[in-house]
DNA sequence: CTGAAAGCGCTTACAG
DNA sequence: CTGAAAGCGCTTACAG
């Protein structure tokens, strides 16, 4: 590997001049500069940014941490990363933790990340990454997880309250809204909600949605269209046949997520009725499949590219610190998309 | 951030000296280093790996060069290289060439690529990687698109003729061999096949699996059961359609992909038979949605997993050149798993 | 067992 | 406009 010096010595000038000539600082005479650089390409020289790193205290890269690279949410915010890092001239770090291979969802058992993560941001430091983005799986506060770090650390897709520390997510509450409303705009009125596990933030903030949008158009709102799942595919085929236990079953179903909106149409298939003709189901992610489904099936998206870009943006502010007073702080929230396909319809 | 000359002034020995107990290199007296050891964790020294890179000429990270992350196939390798990278002590360096959303799947595109390729593998190169892996989103030949570099440099999920370089994949006709195999053990002979894309490499080893299949078992061989699509869902159901105006219809159809399979079961249903009492139906890929699908679909399932190991494992081997005979070449094939579901029913 | 010194490949005041 | 020199934070022969 060409080193800055091989061009000093064959172009006859010093090692300070070629610097100056590479990275376009002090002003250098044309000729020289010319020569420098004909050499340079000559010997395909390739700046060693380990080297200048060091003296500059500058790494340009960050750090991001992923729960799981594996479950859907990843890739895309991981995308988004990449398109906005990519811009500014950052390399990113990937730290994958594996965590959904090593134990599920079950998030109670953080021991095990209260003693990865440490260990996962001290290499990172140790690398000289310039800040951290922290993709969760499961909206949720990982401040209990997450030790304090010395560089900018922004989390999507969970969140803290630590003070001075930001994250982003989408809106829970109005993407629920939408949804809701959106049945209720085609006519229906008996809505059954198929809501995930109970101790879960999206949970209480899309039932929230649910209700909210009932209560401005004045639909009643009826316990007995309420119904808790897992978020997984046999809870919203069992809470759905639940559902049709009511006297006057629901015309329309909100599932709080696209596994549980198809349990819900496989159940109403297999009670004889039909999505959309007799009951109409949207679900929550826009996860691939569920355009691939039969029907097709109508889901809220979860702005995934963008909270990705949204994050890499604010890590960006903290690492450049902008004014003061602008630094940007709390829970960042974007907007959820209703993606419209076969599984609604009409009243 | 402490330094090692902080540590060395205030535990009263040189920087040599710490540096050695830190590294454990060296024959230090036991009270010197549990002194050093003392002040090292009061500072809450971290390693500053640019300087340490810089002077040992060794970076430990390697490069992942993705052709989309957001590709089914592509964050499960990933994960398994970031399993053995973590094993083994080396940061990952990853760059997403978001290929998908730059040229769709045109890869005949290909300008785009010899385009950004080479500007990323210099980007990698000026970091120090000391290895590169390059993941693509579907089997073709990159010899032509990718320079040559001076660092290691395996394939997967695609490969190269380069000589001394190495590429790691699944092995198709093997794969297709098994599914067709499996419909013709339950009683199959009448099994239609819808290939992908003709001009693509798993379009055609899959297809001589099958036919393979078919000849070792003595089932005839009849090409008005071959319809080729285009690996979308559409075209599963369109060529499942043309398939059954055969005076003779297939009891079962292997697609080769999992969209196709979707495809064939929905036009299989509409054309009210149902499957898998009328028609076994199975796919290839074990896309996610294939366990949520009504059927749950049979499938084969690609060792994406494993591929990312191996190819991990085959880089690792390259930058430690074990001895020089034994240096892996060529193209590593792992074999695919058939995952039985709901689709397939013997005859 | 321990330390002084050189050097990895850069950048950057500073002097001329 | 150009160069000599110091230094970023480490490691590692080498000498003692």
């Amino acid at each position: 590997m060409a080193r800055i010096k091989d061009i000093a010595t064959q172009s006859g000038v010093s090692t300070a001049t070629v610097s100056h000539v590479l990275n376009n600082t002090g002003r250098v005479g044309v000729e020289t500069r010319e020569k420098v650089l004909k050499v340079a390409a000559e010997l395909n020289y390739k700046t060693n940014k380990i080297a200048k790193s060091l003296k500059t205290q500058r790494s340009y890269v960050i750090g991001v941490i992923v729960e799981d690279l594996t479950v859907f949410n990843t890739p895309e915010i991981c995308d988004g990363i990449n398109e906005f890092a990519e811009e500014k001239g950052y390399s990113i770090s990937l730290v994958n933790l594996r965590l959904f291979k090593r134990i599920g969802t079950d998030f109670t058992k953080t021991d095990v990340l209260k003693e990865m993560i440490p260990k996962v941001i001290d290499q990172l430091m140790e690398n000289q990454v310039e800040g951290i983005i922290y993709i969760g799986n499961h909206p949720r506060d990982v401040t209990e997880d997450i030790p304090p770090v010395s560089v900018p650390i922004v989390y999507t897709y969970c969140y803290t309250t630590r003070e001075d520390d930001c994250s982003v997510n989408y809106d829970d509450k109005s993407a629920a809204y939408e949804a809701t409303k959106y049945l209720i705009d085609l006519g229906h009125e008996k809505i059954g909600l198929i809501s995930g596990l109970i101790n879960s933030i999206p949970s209480h903030d899309r039932f929230y949605g649910y209700q909210t949008a009932l209560a401005e158009n004045e639909v009643l709102f009826d316990p007995g269209y309420i119904r808790t799942g897992d978020w997984k595919i046999d809870s919203g085929y069992e809470m759905t046949k639940e559902l049709f236990t009511h006297p006057d079953p629901p015309t329309a179903i909100v599932a709080l997520n696209d596994l549980m909106a198809a349990g819900a149409i496989k159940a109403i298939q297999e009670m004889g009725m039909s999505v959309p003709e007799d009951v109409s189901v949207i679900g929550f992610d826009n996860r691939e499949f569920t355009a691939f489904y039969s029907p097709s099936i109508t889901t809220m998206a979860i702005p995934l590219h963008e909270m990705g870009e949204k994050a890499m943006d604010v890590l960006f502010q903290f690492i450049h610190k902008t004014g003061s007073s602008e630094q940007p702080n709390g829970n960042v929230q974007l907007s959820c998309t209703l993606v419209k396909r076969e599984s609604v319809k009409a009243r």
